[in-house]
DNA sequence: ACGGCCGTAGCAAGCGCTTTCTATGCGCTA
DNA sequence: TAGCGCATAGAAAGCGCTTGCTACGGCCGT
């Protein structure tokens, strides 16, 4: 069967704290006995037991990045990011490298019912930290469910991040997060819709992400608020269409666009995902992109520099973002005052929009 | 502190024994203890202690995925519908749910030692079971020490599953793994070589994948193989280069394939990634895709059929791929015969290649 | 030379849960 | 009515590790 800590003691000659020490190194123990317990550890090729190793030290080496959709390079990029951060390359041997922690990725698939599903799992797994990445689903029920647990996380030891996620409004919720990481949709949305005015552009279309999301609120209010100041705020609704993040999505709510607004001379998307299925759809309406319709996404993933043309949008930091939630959860950077940062969205403006036509 | 096992026992006023058994269900309890005892859990806000449980029962509900870039599409949409078949959305209730385990991914960043350190971890967490996807490292050294690795999860009661990479050819390894699914890397890429030659192209360049991986080197041989077949092996050698998977190695790559061969029509890339890259480097040299040069990839991420033209792939079925290896680590569904399953690769014909000009 | 200290190692008590084995009480049959 | 078995609950022994405390030398100081 499988070696234990006792198998090793024996055979080093040894009591199991003495080699218990050894592996931990955090107790002094003389080299001639390290040596054996070494020499023993290796001839068995023990492997510590985790479980056992975490309930009687109390304590858990499993930090939980929860992310919407993990096929979804905007969640793999950050929730990589965080990993790197935690999961450091050091150590492999027996005992328990230092500060090395096992990042566990856990996909909701934005459903609430799994978000609270896998808070419950990393909380009976006692997580060392929980990062939560992406837009927060607006349900005042689910909100205070989700505080309530992450409360009760923090409570039990788990250092809680937000990443991306605007921070809880909730009592007790602000307490509970160590600290919350959120981008700055609003600047990026407002700023990316006057780019659209300021070439003239008047019917802008706007293919929005799902309702009841923060990210999308936060995103279609700052286009709103944008159109208003220029005199537009009244075509606002009926040119706005909401959809899931993906690119058929896009897609359909274009068709469904121009159905409306044969005249539109803009389309501005939910994110980069959408906007490249827009640009499908327009292309096969016969509209050139950016001669007919200027197009915009929002995230500047990887592939958004290499649509034709290339994407205008709103560029996330998104591996940094995830880097630093990665070190607050690690504890290794101090959180930032207030313990709220915002994360700068900022215009990248390419091929896919210019001047209106006429 | 935390509410323990007697906390509840005690406010339902029956032993700790008794709470175990309503939580995990598989002993009778009287109704209306099992009231009680349900009440006391919601009561007090119980959370199962993971460790202890996992300890006690000798048993875990962790399962390892490795992948070698979380950030890469093709291992979030592999690691997704993995994930999916593991972590059901079952049961989110203090007791354990039936069969609900808890997904890890672990990012390997394509580094040797980083994929022996998680496996060592997964190792020391008692995983249940470990997913090993995309191409292996080429390094007899380290395939034999994965190998180790792996046989003795398996020992340990882990079922290992790979997905996407090629069955291990080595002692004991072959008995380790529970089953293996294997892209037909080979039949995939000669297919698409063989499209261009029929296309009438015959200075066909290669943008490899990284060396000393077994992806790389299946694709690319079947495409020497397919050249050789056309009477063209001569030139495979002088236009292939290799690179990382990602844009930026398309890019570079193209730019000094056409210095190597100006008169180049067509260029087949590692991946749709790198493809991209190509592409971008081709427009930017004034080359239009396809009337001057066709470009053809491998995988058929998402975004490919949105590049312009939409790129010529080779279709993987990551996600069914990734769903049947989650159903097989959960021994889900029965291995296939000899352990190995070949899943296809189909050539996907867009706009990028067209016939050979002139 | 003796007491005390420091450097090491071992003892043993848990960590919170599962599970085997045992105990109890009840309903049923003969 | 006595006997038996079944359904249910509890006692207690671990699971493999950590760690506070104790024990034991040898070395130092005075």
């Amino acid at each position: 069967m499988t070696v234990t800590l006792a198998d090793v003691a024996a055979r080093a000659q040894v009591s199991p704290a003495t080699v218990s020490r050894v592996l931990n190194g955090n107790y002094p123990v003389a080299a001639a006995t390290r040596e054996r317990v070494l020499r023993a550890v290796d001839d068995l090729d023990y492997v510590l037991n985790g479980q056992a190793s975490a309930l009687a030290a109390a304590t858990s080496d499993l930090v939980g990045i929860l992310v919407n959709d993990i096929a979804d390079p905007f969640f793999g990029i950050m929730a990589g990011a965080a990993q790197s951060q935690i999961g450091g390359p050091e150590g492999a041997g027996a005992g328990r490298a230092g500060g090395e922690k096992l990042a566990i990725v856990c996909n909701t698939g934005g459903s609430p019912e799994r978000e609270l599903t896998y808070l419950t799992l990393l909380q009976r797994q006692r997580a060392a930290a929980v990062i939560l990445t992406g837009g927060a689903i607006e349900d005042p029920e689910h909100s205070a469910a989700v505080a309530a647990k992450l409360a009760k996380l923090a409570d039990g030891g788990a250092r809680v991040v937000l990443c991306g996620r605007p921070p809880l409004e909730l009592p007790g919720g602000g307490e509970a997060v160590a600290a919350a990481l959120a981008f700055d949709n609003r600047g990026g949305a407002r700023r990316l819709t006057e780019h659209l005015l300021t070439l003239g552009h008047q019917r802008i279309a706007y293919v929005a992400g799902p309702v009841e999301r923060t990210t999308t609120r936060h995103r279609l209010e700052s286009h709103r608020d944008a159109m208003e100041a220029a005199g537009l705020g009244d075509a606002v609704d009926a040119l706005t269409v909401h959809g899931p993040y993906d690119r058929r999505s896009g897609y359909d709510a274009t068709l469904e666009l121009l159905r409306r607004e044969p005249a539109l001379t803009a389309v501005v998307a939910a994110n980069d995902t959408v906007a490249l299925g827009a640009c499908a759809a327009l292309r096969e309406q016969g509209r050139s992109i950016p001669d007919d319709v200027s197009v915009a996404g929002f995230d500047d993933l990887p592939f958004s520099a290499d649509a034709m043309p290339a994407l205008t949008t709103v560029r996330l930091p998104l591996h940094e973002a995830g880097a630093r939630a990665g070190r607050l959860a690690m504890g290794r950077e101090a959180a930032p005052a207030g313990g709220i940062a915002t994360v700068p969205a900022d215009l990248v403006v390419r091929g896919s929009t210019a001047a209106a036509r006429g």
